[in-house]
DNA sequence: GTCTATAACCGGATAGAC
DNA sequence: GTCTATCCGGTTATAGAC
């Protein structure tokens, strides 16, 4: 969600007890939040590796070590762009999604506003994914770091299909958010890897795979798909309860 | 972390039993060998991060210089894997093409060979995916540079296509390699994520995705499958005319 | 053309003083 | 909470030996 500043030992919320601060002051919070603007903006214009952390640190007007103290690596920066993508994209499609009822419409809306917002990011998401890509890494979108993010967003899917007028069966229902959520993955890969002008291809794909989709959808309820139906939801049980030998 | 020991500079090779070679005597050749297997071997023993360039070097006896000086860069040395995974795999699933001509079981026996060949380099493969995720990279599978291996996976899939007894529909047909090489991919995506014993979750998917694959691809000729066949062919023709703005 | 040795640069990360 | 100093490893540069 949006950033919460952790450490807050003060106890002051800001104006609140303290008029009294000098002039040059400021409080953990707020040395939190310019941190993390200035490093935004410089993803942004440099790029995940072209910015370093001396030169977020330079740029903010503290310290290296002090950059440390508030983000425990480069990477942890990230988190914070997730948290920011995802509530700047529920903003984005929440008009689309409460004046619509057709399913197809729906989910183009939500894919297409995901690839809008995160437009301005898209050469730092580039490289961003490189780290993400990393099983190990806590920025990956499957590890257990990034499921608060990860359950928002496939939450949003259920209110897509939920809202829409179409009838899904039942043994589909449950697991389709999901699938859609995954799908939302492939697409934001795709998407990374666009160069095309405008990303017309990312467009281009989202209009197509959602008309097929959707027709895929709409085709599950038939005699003639059933296995092919059941399978794939078997599927998806079997690879949960094969779960990882060890606990994390 | 202990402390290497120098380079033995005694030129003493150990158990070099050749006769006739002078005893430090080296190729180029064998140097630039010597320093890949190294490398690969660390690789798998500590895994991508935790190889530096210094112990490569120590650990095969050279410079660091020296191990500059044949491979570019840390990644350069991906590249030699790449090239060597894909022969491994060959090699390993050419026997089931030459012997079994039914198209489940030989895309099956593809999938998973592929698993199976690549298995000591799991960890490993999961870290370097770190690099190869980024589209700018030159290990990117998408990259002009990794065009040749790519180009030789998708033969593979068109020998797996076309050896089959199956008769695959004329304007499937030509797509259909290239579908089949993505499929791979998404299967070694997962397999990198895949943490569970012997990573069964993966040959799991491989058997699920592989039979809906097959099936789909029978029920491809049905009249009723038509619109979202051609539907999905036109969208990765329009894909590949929506090509990038200026020429690489 | 092959190779060594060494010093240096750069940037992520940490330790510990204030 | 904030800083300075330092480590560590990828990478580059250089100078020279065979």
């Amino acid at each position: 969600m949006t950033e919460q500043p952790p450490p807050d030992k003060s106890g002051a919320e800001p104006g609140a007890a303290s008029p009294a601060k000098a002039a040059k002051a400021r409080t953990a919070a707020e040395t939190r939040q310019l941190i993390l603007e200035t490093a935004l903006r410089l993803f942004r214009e440099r790029g995940y590796e072209g910015t370093t952390m001396r030169g977020i640190a330079a740029e903010a007007g503290v310290s290296l070590g002090n950059a440390y103290y508030y983000f425990k690596s480069k990477e942890h920066l990230i988190q914070a762009y997730y948290g920011r993508s995802h509530d700047e994209h529920l903003a984005a499609c929440v008009e689309a999604l409460e004046s619509e009822r057709d399913l197809k419409r729906r989910l183009l809306a939500v894919c297409r506003t995901k690839i809008e917002t995160a437009r301005p990011y898209h050469r730092f998401a580039g490289q961003l994914f490189k780290t993400a890509a990393d099983p190990a890494s806590p920025l990956s979108p499957f590890s257990a770091e990034s499921m608060p993010v990860r359950r928002e967003a496939t939450e949003l899917m259920a209110v897509v299909v939920e809202g829409s007028a179409t009838r899904v069966p039942g043994e589909l229902s449950g697991e389709l958010p999901n699938l859609l959520w995954l799908y939302l993955m492939a697409i934001i890969l795709f998407w990374i890897h666009d160069d095309s002008l405008g990303c017309a291809r990312t467009y281009k794909l989202i209009d197509r795979t959602v008309e097929i989709i959707v027709r895929l959808i709409n085709l599950s309820s038939l005699t003639l798909m059933r296995p092919l139906v059941r399978g794939a939801l078997e599927l998806t049980s079997e690879l949960r309860q094969l779960s990882t030998p060890e606990a994390r």
